[in-house]
DNA sequence: CAACATTTGTACCGATAGGTATGAAAGAGG
DNA sequence: CCTCTTTCATACCTATCGGTACAAATGTTG
C-alpha cells in the first residue's frame, strides 16, 4: 500500500545502465542519470540507494541481460565452439547499435579516483571471475580430450580474455563490427585446437 | 628574468603523469595533481595551462618516455621481431613496479563525461595512430617478403593492437608480468609468420 | 641599490558533485 | 470518506570541482 511508483524499475535500470555504459561510473553524474531515467533524484535514491548501489544493480542487469550470452557460450559442447561464440558474441555486443560502444566491465571504471575505487575493484573481480569460468571450462575440455595436452587452460583463458578486453577498447574508440570480427578471425585462425 | 621557477618542470610533468596514469583524466583532481607535484595550484596553471593542457603534456611525455619503446620496436628488421618486441615491451611497461598498472592511452579516458570528451578523443586518435604505424610496418614487411601473402597487414595490426589493449586492461586489474608474458606467448605462438 | 619581471602562497570564485529534509500528492484499507 | 503509507517534486545541504585575483617574495638587469 501507499502511493504507487510512477515508473518501471527495470526500465529505469536499463536507462541508468546505458548512461554508466557510455560515461563510466565517474563520468555519469546524478543529473545525467535522473535525466536519462526521467525520475527525480529522491525517487532514484529511494528505489536503488546511492550511486554506488545503483551502479551495482545496473551491472547486475548488464550481466543478466546484454552480457548473458557469455553463460550460454560456456555451455557450448567444444572448447573451440566456446571460444568462437564468446568472441563473436563480444564483437556483436560491443558494437550493437542500440548500445554504447564497448563493454561495461572494461570501461565502467578502469582507472579512477578514490571515490570510485570500490566500483573499480568490483569490475576487476567481475573480469577475474569471467577468466576463472573460462579456465574451468577449458579444464573440462581438456579432460574430455577436447584440448591438446600442451595447452594450459589458465593461459588460454587469460589470452581469450585479453582479446575480449582489447576488442572492448577498440569498440569504445568506435571500431566497427566488421573490424572486430576480423580481430576475432585473427585470434581464432591459429588457435591450438 | 623575473623570479625563477622553484621546481623542475619535467619532474613536475613526471609526477603529474603518474597521477593521470593511476587515476585517469577524470579521476585525477587538481588537488591530487598539486599534491603529487608539490606545487601550488597557480604555479601549475602558469607552467602548463589548464587541466586539459597538463594532461596533453603528460601524454606527450608518456609517449616520448615510458612508451618510446614502441618506436624502437617498429624499427626491428622483421615483422616477427616487431611484434615480439611490441608485446613483450608492453608486458614490461604495463607491470613496471615504479608505474601504475596498465597503459595511459587505454585507461586515461576510455569512457567519461562530456568535460573529458576531448581527452577521450585524443587518446582514441593516439591508439588509432599506433595501429596505423603498425599497419605501415606490416605493409613494408609484406613488400619485403617478410609476411605471408594471405596476411592482411591492417588486420594483423588491429589484432596486435587488441592484444596490447587487452594486456593493459589486465594490468590495470593487477595482473602480474609473468601472466602478461604468458598472454604474449599465446598470441605469438601461432602467429602467421 | 633600485626598477622590473616573474613566481609564489593564500584566499577566494561560481558551478557542480552526491545526497537529503520536507510537505504535497496519490492511492489502498477500514 | 478518512486514515495511513508510500512516492513525488521542490528546494536545499555540504564538499569538492576546476580555475583565478592579488599581493608578497625572489630573483635578474641596468
Amino acid at each position: 500500500m501507499g502511493r504507487p511508483r510512477s515508473f518501471d524499475i527495470d526500465r529505469a535500470l536499463d536507462r541508468a545502465l546505458l548512461v554508466f555504459w557510455r560515461k563510466g561510473y565517474e563520468g555519469a553524474s546524478l543529473s545525467d542519470l535522473t535525466k536519462a531515467v526521467g525520475v527525480n533524484r529522491p525517487s532514484l535514491y529511494a528505489a536503488f540507494g546511492d550511486k554506488e548501489a545503483l551502479f551495482r544493480k545496473a551491472l547486475d542487469r548488464y550481466l543478466k541481460g546484454p552480457a548473458a550470452y557469455t553463460q550460454e557460450a560456456l555451455r557450448e559442447p567444444t572448447a573451440r565452439a566456446v571460444v568462437d561464440r564468446l568472441l563473436l558474441g563480444a564483437a556483436d555486443l560491443n558494437t550493437a547499435r542500440r548500445n554504447p560502444g564497448g563493454c561495461l566491465m572494461v570501461q565502467g571504471a578502469l582507472a579512477c579516483g578514490e571515490a570510485a575505487d570500490s566500483i573499480r575493484q568490483e569490475l576487476t573481480a567481475c573480469r577475474a571471475a569471467g577468466e576463472v569460468a573460462m579456465r574451468r571450462r577449458f579444464d573440462r575440455a581438456k579432460s574430455e580430450g577436447d584440448l591438446p595436452a600442451n595447452v594450459n587452460p589458465a593461459d588460454l583463458a587469460r589470452y581469450i580474455a585479453a582479446v575480449l578486453y582489447g576488442m572492448a577498447v577498440q569498440a569504445a574508440g568506435g571500431a566497427s563490427r566488421s573490424k572486430l570480427q576480423r580481430v576475432v578471425e585473427m585470434a581464432l585462425r591459429t588457435l591450438p585446437m
